[in-house]
DNA sequence: CGACACATGTAACACGTTACATGATTTG
DNA sequence: CAAATCATGTAACGTGTTACATGTGTCG
């Protein structure tokens, strides 16, 4: 849904093509999110269908423009007012995997936790290393605010990451505290068992 | 990625079916993420196409069971002891559209930054009244750590929330200092403009 | 009986990525 | 001229959601 909401919020500022509304993107979020072209194309398709935004045609320097439809240009004003909460926040990978290896006897936790804080901490110095980095530089050409722009973005990584350190520290204290106290390895099987085993070939950490 | 690693790492603990695979998913993330029931079957068919799993075919009450393969054991624990560190971090909507936000003219950025912090205050208190809810109520039945599990799993959720609410404030102090200094609406235009002008039905905020 | 949970699927669609094809323009 | 960049697309595939179809078993 991003994208097609960064499109129509790009268009906007008034008519522009394919090529150009990748470039906009990629250049607004500082080269975070690399915008596939062809998916730009494809949801311009999508978006005329809609009756979001409407084509102009080739302009003569083989450049098809796009215009804002008046419904599209409330869909683009909508988006900004309306704060973005889904009912389910998306998946977080990271935490499914922690979950599932709580619950799944055999599996390291503790190394599987170093590592990804370990993976994480490279992630924070990469970003603080390009924080430090930008600004400094030429100015992109831009509008006024493109730096700052891509300067947040930078900086939701951050704080992000962060997040993910400190969450990662709670978890290895909370499955210590839990390992301390019996942790039993499924004493008491809640549900009926299936007739297979578990192959006797299960991998063990240690 | 995480729905195909999930299955195969519940899978680990021995033989299951489809319903059975999305009711442990389902327990073990607290009921934070439901998993559509129709992707659990056709993840499954890749699963088995891929050489990951087995069909075990129908146990004789209606049940089709599958299992590991080799493969199958050696990716899943691939999976837990490499990091999530894809090159790119997942793209993150309300940062793309605060980035949109403060290069579009004519977008209340102070609105946008103040309506996104009350949601998420708002999703924050809701993850804190579940996280004392639980616990306290009946074991659910899943094995020792499904209540770790499910606690670990909000406390990534709160974790997440409270990030977000000190980048918005952080957002809103750096806009707040850059429109102090000049902030002319596109004085010099850097590219060049399309033929076509902004139509003047632009919405402004106030 | 009727409602509900269990259980397995299919179809259609949205969204996203990768790779490929094609051609114009610019630049060393 | 050759290579890179600009520019527009298509095809195939993976992933995810919603809705629908179908049948069994259980319980009030």
């Amino acid at each position: 849904m991003s994208v097609k909401h960064s499109l129509l919020a790009l268009l906007t500022q008034g008519p522009r093509y394919g090529y150009q509304l990748r470039a906009a993107f990629e250049e607004c979020t500082g080269s975070t999110w690399p915008l596939n072209i062809g998916q730009v194309y494809t949801t311009l398709d999508r978006l005329e269908r809609d009756g979001l935004v409407e084509d102009l045609g080739d302009d003569g320097a083989g450049h098809r423009h796009y215009a804002l439809t008046a419904s599209g240009r409330a869909e683009a004003a909508d988006w900004f007012v309306q704060p973005s909460r889904p009912q389910n926040p998306p998946r977080n990978e990271l935490a499914i995997k922690l979950a599932l290896a709580v619950t799944t006897p055999g599996v390291d936790v503790e190394r599987l936790i170093q590592a990804q804080r370990s993976a994480t901490v490279r992630a924070l110095q990469d970003y603080t290393r390009a924080k430090r980095t930008a600004g400094g530089g030429a100015e992109t050409g831009g509008g006024p605010d493109t730096d700052l722009a891509g300067l947040l973005v930078l900086e939701s990584l951050i704080f992000t990451a962060e997040a993910e350190i400190r969450w990662l520290d709670h978890c290895e204290a909370a499955v210590l505290r839990a390992a301390r106290f019996g942790r039993r390895p499924a004493a008491v099987p809640p549900h009926p068992q299936p007739s297979t085993p578990a192959p006797s070939s299960q991998r063990r950490s240690r």
